[in-house]
RNA sequence: GCCCCCAUAGUCUAGCGGCCCAGGACGUCACCCUUUCAAGGUGAAGAUCGCGGGUUCGAAUCCCGCUGGGGGUACCA
């Protein structure tokens, strides 16, 4: 061994089975990248290895090694929004597990006694540098033109020296101690072989001055510590993952199979934010979007099957789902494209009883609802099962529901408009009559037959001389107290005769008042 | 600046040397259906496969360069 030395990551997999993790830090809300990530992870320990005949394990670790970062309440949330999407772990924080504990600020003495070995080992160093002197140095570094970073000044550190450092309690990190020469290869599963020249890369911080690990040191150890197989992250890790390799092999440990999945780019480029829309998933839960039209949204973003299939339900994916086909290129999010997915779930897929029940939490919001009324049971349901039959081919997520099934849930309707109550090419006065003629119609009619409703009021057009569709405009801003509705016999069905005669009466009566104070005609 | 990744229509993608003067989907447009709006159906426009060199009888597919986009460059993950 000369300065040749080379170092390799596993390429394959141990014949035991399949661990894979998903680590997220509590520093905020899921975000959608993360969620991907972990549904890469899930499938392939669900689904993909299941079907080799491999056990596998999905595990969740908490990462919260930045205590500056760490915010109140987001591992609760974290969890909530996984299972919500549809996620479920074998080991994790909240369900324990053979490796526990899962959060690693719990496991700090792990991280402090492999630094220690790694610094007995000649691997690692300890470095007194205050912050200050690393802003000058990287900035000196900067204007001379060479790579911004750390110069390695405590690598050469006389014992001595440590050691009275150490006794005048002088704060200090610990710093791996990269090989200056020959080259490491980083073998990605989606990507192939990355090969970096050693003298490259940076004496990274291991262990914080709090005595808290970084991501680096923290999450070698733990996926060896817990038996991680294949590493699934995001791409911002590739330029460190040869430090990781590196650490491996200072500890003598075999290297997980690693997959960087390809980055989730903003509508304009660059990385997806706030100011891009929803970026957390409990935006998308609270803006309607169904947890299984994401999940297929998001599968096919960096993923595909076949090129064609587009629609996978949950079971298609556990049996479809292959890291062969996991795609190295960015892709960028496309609202417009979920939201489609959403609206297909929502009109082909769901059933009309899953569609009430989902609704009525969006219902109970704005008070249309009891928040019970999801229950079978609940006197309300019936007409929340109908208002969803009528409406499921015209809602897009269900944030809408409240917007467009209102009319059938409300009593009475907010006062008309009275120009919405005359159709285009009518006359007012006409329009008028027409109300009047249907007021005195729907005494003869019987609701729940619709084709007979239809009948008679196709013969009531005829009588007034108006076009059917006329007509039928007129009823229908008066029954709903809008121009677009579902086909407006069925609705009238399950608006019922009495709404149906007391909103024609109260809509006449605002045609009246605006007819004796002329309006302009719709045209 | 330096290191690294990526590159097929506006967007997501199929394609892994000949079946491709490039297939599917979203979006867009038109028509059909129709009492409105949807849903559905049919069809259209949209890609010199980023550019330039190679290799080959033959390249979107392999190699090199360039360009473009992106990521990293923290005692954050």
């Amino acid at each position: 061994m000369t300065d040749q030395q080379t170092a390799t990551s596993a390429t394959t997999e141990p014949s035991g089975g399949v661990r894979v993790r998903f680590a997220p830090s509590p520093t905020g809300a899921l975000h959608v990248g993360g969620v991907r990530t972990a549904l890469f992870d899930w499938l392939f320990a669900r689904g993909e290895a299941k079907r080799q005949g491999l056990d596998g394990a999905f595990v969740l670790r908490i990462e919260d090694t930045d205590r500056n970062r760490y915010v109140p309440g987001a591992v609760e949330s974290l969890v909530a929004s996984l299972r919500w999407f549809g996620l479920d772990w074998d080991e994790g924080p909240d369900v324990g597990g053979p490796f526990a504990p899962y959060t690693q600020s719990e496991r700090t003495d792990r991280y402090r006694a492999h630094a220690e070995s790694l610094i007995a080992g000649g691997h690692a160093y300890r470095c007194f540098c205050p912050p200050d002197r690393l802003e000058r140095v990287r900035a000196e570094r900067q204007a001379a033109g060479l790579p911004p970073g750390y110069d390695r000044h405590c690598r050469a550190l006389p014992a001595e020296d440590v050691a009275a450092n150490l006794a005048a309690g002088m704060p200090h990190v610990v710093r791996f101690a990269t090989p200056r020469q020959g080259e490491t290869i980083v073998h990605d599963l989606i990507r192939g072989e990355i090969t970096y020249q050693n003298a490259t890369l940076e004496d990274l911080v291991l262990l914080k001055s709090d005595g808290y690990p970084t991501y680096h040191l923290a999450n070698v150890v733990d996926d060896h510590l817990m038996a991680i197989t294949h590493i699934f992250r995001g791409p911002e890790w590739i330029p460190t993952a040869p430090v990781h390799v590196l650490l491996y092999q200072a500890f003598g440990w075999s290297m997980p199979a690693l997959l960087h999945v390809p980055l989730i780019l903003a509508p304009g480029g660059g990385k997806l934010s706030k100011r891009h829309g929803a970026t957390g998933l409990e935006e998308f839960q609270a803006q309607g979007y169904l947890p299984e039209a994401l999940m297929n949204y998001l599968v096919l973003l960096g993923w595909s099957y076949d090129g064609t299939t587009e629609i996978f339900s949950r079971a298609d994916l556990l049996e479809k789902f292959s890291i062969r086909r996991i795609s190295a290129s960015p892709g960028t999010f496309d609202h417009d494209k979920l939201r489609w997915f959403n609206q297909h779930y929502i009109n082909h897929i769901l059933s009309v009883d899953d569609l009430a029940a989902r609704v009525v939490p969006f219902l109970a919001d704005t008070g249309l609802v009891d928040a019970a009324a999801a229950a079978p049971s609940h006197p309300q349901h019936a007409q929340v099962r109908e208002a969803a039959a009528l409406l499921k081919d015209r809602l897009e997520t269900l944030a809408q529901a409240p917007d467009l099934m209102g009319f059938l849930l409300a009593d009475a309707l907010a006062p008309y408009d009275p120009l919405t109550l005359v159709p285009k090419k009518t006359e007012p006065a006409a329009a008028l009559r027409a109300l009047e003629a249907t007021l005195a119609a729907l005494d003869e009619v019987d609701l729940a037959d619709e084709a007979a409703t239809e009948a008679r009021l196709r013969g009531l057009a005829e009588e007034l001389g108006l076009k059917t569709g006329q007509l039928f405009m007129a009823i229908r801003v008066a029954v709903t107290g809008r121009t677009q509705s579902p086909p407006l016999f069925a609705t009238m069905h399950v608006v019922g005769a009495d709404r149906c005669r007391a909103r024609v009466a109260a809509a006449a009566d605002a045609l009246r008042r605006s007819v004796a104070t002329p309006v302009p005609a719709g045209d």
